[in-house]
RNA sequence: GCGGGCGUGGUGGAACUGGUAGACACAAGGGACUUAAAAUCCCUCGCCGCUAGGCGUACGGGUUCGAUUCCCGUCGCCCGCACCA
């Protein structure tokens, strides 16, 4: 027994040097084998790496490690999301450019993820920053445009006063900015818009075919695109005094209800309410104090329904002679369907609201199953759910579906000015993106603007277009904008004085097409599309859930408008998708209610009581819940001192044996110290193996009349079976859970006296192969062992261990024997054994005997190589 | 409100398409070794019970020879979207 330990401090670095002197990780486009493409979401270059970081790369190295044994040309590159806010906001507080701060940040954390000892080819390195890659979207961009994919158009848009730019939808959470936290206001604002919302059915179709991606994830991004079937209706103004127009189209997806229309409702930002009030100062101020509603206030669940009669009447559709009041209301959105609506009290909670409020009719025209028509009366709660149209002529008796196609051709066949009354129509919820940031730090969008020819895009000759060097930010606001000559070009057209687009792009566009840079990141097209199309798409994509929308809805949309524009022939970037869990750790506080960082406190542990007290001052310290690391709970561990202490395969080890990988795993130092521990027992492992004996090697025919050698080859080649199931299906915690039991089975057979030739060589097999599981997490100790064990070459290159076939079943089989059900006796008989034999033996059998006391058992069920259960 | 998911020991979690509930790990307790500590090794570890046995997968029902798994209802927790007509 030898008391040497297993040193990673000296180990790690060594096996990552071998690594990169020997290009392991490094990947040809022309090599012969199947191709697999594993990507982590790149991270964006805040400074230092996180748990979450570690978690999530580990994971992948995996997948990587493994199928690269498996004999694929396994593409894992790595990048950064290295344009965005943060590198503005540091360059103001230390005086310094945002390039500088983010390539400083890009050297800091390529060195922490090379510690972690990922098999990573770094020749394919891309940050979104450089005007290597930037040039390329904006020839994309070019190209785009041209397609008809990018508009420029007015709109209402997200204003983050804060941040001083402008938000897509996607990034509004709450009401607020999704990285600011401040209230998003609405301004007016001339923008560049990517036509995703006319890929609005295909990216929703399309989700059909995402089979390997959560449901959660497609349930999120069909719920987000909202597609909703209705149609449109025109209801004919009775003439009045007050506005020229003479009829309002709504949008409706109720139009089986038209017999209980009672009113005609108006967005406040109606172009017909803008012309009402102009003349009338009353609903002037209706309409303002909506706006100010709409934008103060983040709950506007709670905001009451509130309605302004407007004194103009329309024309009821379907009931000849009665008409219906015109009201604007603040519940009525603007940019969904035409910004009006017909308002049915009785199958409408907010249309109700407002008809009780102001007195209107709530006349029920869906009727309940079972409901008397002669006494159903609506309440305070509106019916919405299905039943059988009354009240409604010659609607009356469909059912909801029915009457919708009945009223549909009823509006379709009948002529109002000169068009169909009604028309059937698909909306979405989806918006086109809008990507113009008023930002330094971004992708310039190549165009010109020139006072004689119009918005003139930069001729590709002319790209890229870079951001100057010398900008300040001693001013809020676009500093782009600001510096004095950067904007002033000659218009590629007509050559006049013309003036630059100071907008850049939303970063969400650097981060749409950078897996497929990857490719090919050094060609001097964006992409090389025999190349992108041979690796795409992705195999595995690994990442967090926060993306389920945002970056995967837009590099989805990305994808579309790069195979319109010959970019690449694919529909959908990611084949697979998984959506990892946080890291999460205990939380402290001081008794006057400040957070504690972990590294600063003591816990003791007394029985099943824990208490924490101050390192260094020994004052108690309250244990809290469990949160998500975050540094403002100064619950963050930092990945550098786990390195330093435990070494990159502990840290690695830990990440993904604790839970499953989709879940939150809890970060805590007892779990990190056990991983650590086992860290060690394999090193002891193979240090005794060889210690035993030197001469013994795995390749010796085990002759199969050896029961315990053949008992520890069963478990090794099933343990090897197990781990490539589990990893393949992202099960990590489980590959963990096998890579144990092996473990312990070698450990415990070596430790016995006296082996035979046999169980030396079944041994030796086990451990050979026991490292191999291991080495795609944790890969430097499998290194060493290998190298320790004396077999060739790098155990990174070995190919995943065979397995034989006849070991993974054993030809005998322990039954559970149940006696109504409950588990009573077992039996050993041989495998495939016919029931009818089963159930002789299993009713010779004692135990069975004294349970059955005499009685005769009424049916036997046996389940073959499985269960027995005698019912009496 | 709408949509999705989940509920198993002290803890994280296993259990393939219904077939031995609690694999594996952490924590805890006991013991060995040691001058001592660390490390290591051995044992116990769902609950009740001396044993036989009984009870146990949030709760109440159902289907089945058999239910953590399927169905119905109730309770609780988490996530996403949310005035979308």
């Amino acid at each position: 027994m030898s008391g040497e330990r297993y040193n990673p401090r000296e180990s790690e670095p060594k096996w990552q040097k071998v690594w990169d002197d020997s290009k392991t990780f490094v990947t040809a486009n022309d090599d012969p084998r199947d191709p697999y493409y594993v990507l982590e979401m790149f991270p964006y270059p805040s400074g230092r790496i996180h748990m979450g970081h570690v978690r999530n790369y580990a994971m992948g190295d995996v997948v990587a490690r493994y199928h690269r044994a498996r004999g694929k040309n396994v593409l894992h590159p790595m990048g950064w999301d290295a344009f965005g806010l943060p590198a503005e906001n540091a360059a103001i507080e230390r005086k310094t450019h945002p390039g500088t701060w983010t390539y400083s940040n890009i050297e800091a954390m390529k060195a922490q993820l090379k510690s972690m000892g990922l098999s990573i080819d770094w020749t394919r390195e891309i940050a979104t920053c450089d005007p290597s890659y930037y040039r390329h979207q904006q020839s994309m961009f070019l190209d785009m445009l041209e397609a008809g994919l990018i508009t420029r158009k007015s709109s209402k848009v997200n204003w983050d006063p804060v941040d001083m730019t402008v938000l897509a939808n996607e990034q509004v959470i709450d009401g607020r900015g999704w990285r600011s936290g401040a209230a998003v206001e609405q301004r007016e604002l001339t923008q560049w818009f990517f036509k995703i919302s006319d890929f609005a059915e295909d990216l929703l179709e399309a989700l059909d075919t995402l089979t390997e991606w959560p449901e959660k994830v497609r349930t999120m991004q069909r719920n987000w695109i909202g597609k909703s079937e209705g149609m449109r209706l025109l209801f004919e103004l009775v003439e009045n005094d007050k506005t020229e127009a003479t009829s309002i189209e709504v949008f409706t997806t109720r139009p089986d209800t038209i017999f209980g229309a009672s009113f005609v409702g108006l967005s406040p930002d109606h172009k017909l309410t803008a012309q009402l009030a102009a003349a009338n100062p009353a609903l002037a101020e209706f309409v303002a104090e909506c706006h100010r509603h709409g934008t103060a206030t983040e709950t506007l669940e709670k905001a009451e329904k509130q309605g302004f009669d407007t004194g103009l009447r329309v024309k009821h559709p379907v009931i000849e002679g009665e008409t219906l009041p015109v009201y604007v209301a603040n519940f009525i959105l603007m940019d969904y369907g035409t910004g009006a609506i017909f308002g049915c009290p009785a199958h409408d909670q907010r249309d109700l609201d407002l008809a009780r409020k102001h007195g209107l009719g709530v006349t029920p025209v869906v009727l309940p199953p079972g409901a008397d028509p002669a006494s159903f009366v609506i309440g305070e709660e509106a019916y919405v759910d299905a039943g059988n149209i009354f009240n409604s002529a010659f609607l009356d008796g469909l059912s909801i579906d029915e009457a919708k196609k009945a009223i549909a051709s009823h509006f379709a066949a009948r002529q109002v000015e000169g068009r169909p009354q009604g028309q059937v129509e698909v909306n979405y919820r989806l918006r086109d993106w809008g990507i113009s940031r008023q930002r330094y730090w971004g992708c310039p969008i190549p165009v010109i603007h020139c006072e004689v020819c119009g918005t003139v895009p930069v001729p590709k000759k002319d790209l890229p277009v870079v951001l100057p060097e010398d900008v300040s930010f001693d001013k809020p606001g676009n500093a782009l904008d600001h510096h004095p000559s950067w904007k002033h070009a000659a218009c590629p057209q007509c050559g006049g004085a013309a003036r630059r687009e100071t907008d850049t792009m939303d970063t969400f566009v650097d981060s749409s097409w950078y897996y497929t840079r990857f490719t090919a990141p050094d060609a001097d097209t964006p992409t090389i599309p025999e190349v992108a199309n041979r690796w795409l798409p992705v195999d595995q994509y690994i990442g967090g859930v926060e993306h389920a929308i945002l970056h995967l809805l837009y590099s989805r949309f990305f994808t579309r408008a790069m195979k319109a524009t010959g970019h690449v022939d694919l529909d959908e970037p990611f084949k697979g998708l998984f959506t990892q869990g946080m890291v999460t750790h205990e939380t402290y506080k001081s008794q006057s209610g400040e957070w504690v960082n972990p590294t600063e406190i003591i816990i003791e542990t007394l029985g099943e009581t824990r208490t924490a007290r101050h390192g260094q001052t020994g004052a108690p310290i309250t244990i809290g819940s469990v949160e998500k690391m975050s540094k403002s709970k100064k619950n963050v561990v930092d990945p550098d001192e786990i390195v330093a202490t435990y070494g990159a395969d502990t840290a690695r080890w830990f990440m993904l044996s604790d839970s499953p990988p989709e879940r939150d795993v809890q970060w805590t130092e007892a779990g990190v110290e056990g991983a650590s521990r086992f860290q060690q027992r394999i090193w002891r492992l193979v240090h005794d193996l060889i210690e035993q004996n030197t001469k013994q090697s795995s390749d010796i025919v085990v002759p199969n009349d050896d029961n315990d050698a053949l008992a520890l080859r069963r478990i090794t080649h099933r343990a090897v079976h197990g781990v490539a199931e589990d990893i393949e299906g992202l099960r990590f915690n489980r590959a963990v859970a096998q890579i144990y039991e092996l473990s312990n089975a070698l450990i415990k057979s070596a430790g016995r006296e006296a082996l035979g030739p046999n169980q030396h060589a079944a041994l030796a097999e086990g451990v050979e192969k026991l490292i191999q599981l291991l080495s795609p997490m944790m890969p430097h100790l499998a290194e060493t062992c290998w190298e320790a064990l004396g077999k060739h070459g790098l155990v990174a290159d070995a190919p995943w261990p065979k397995v034989e076939a006849s070991l993974l079943e054993d030809d005998t089989v322990t039954l559970p024997i149940q006696i109504n059900g409950k588990r009573r006796a077992e039996i050993a008989v041989a495998k495939d054994l016919p029931g009818a034999e089963v159930e002789q033996l299993v009713l010779s059998l004692d135990e069975v005997i004294r349970i059955l006391d005499g009685k005769a058992p009424k049916k036997i069920v046996v389940v073959p190589n499985r269960i027995i259960n005698v019912v009496v």
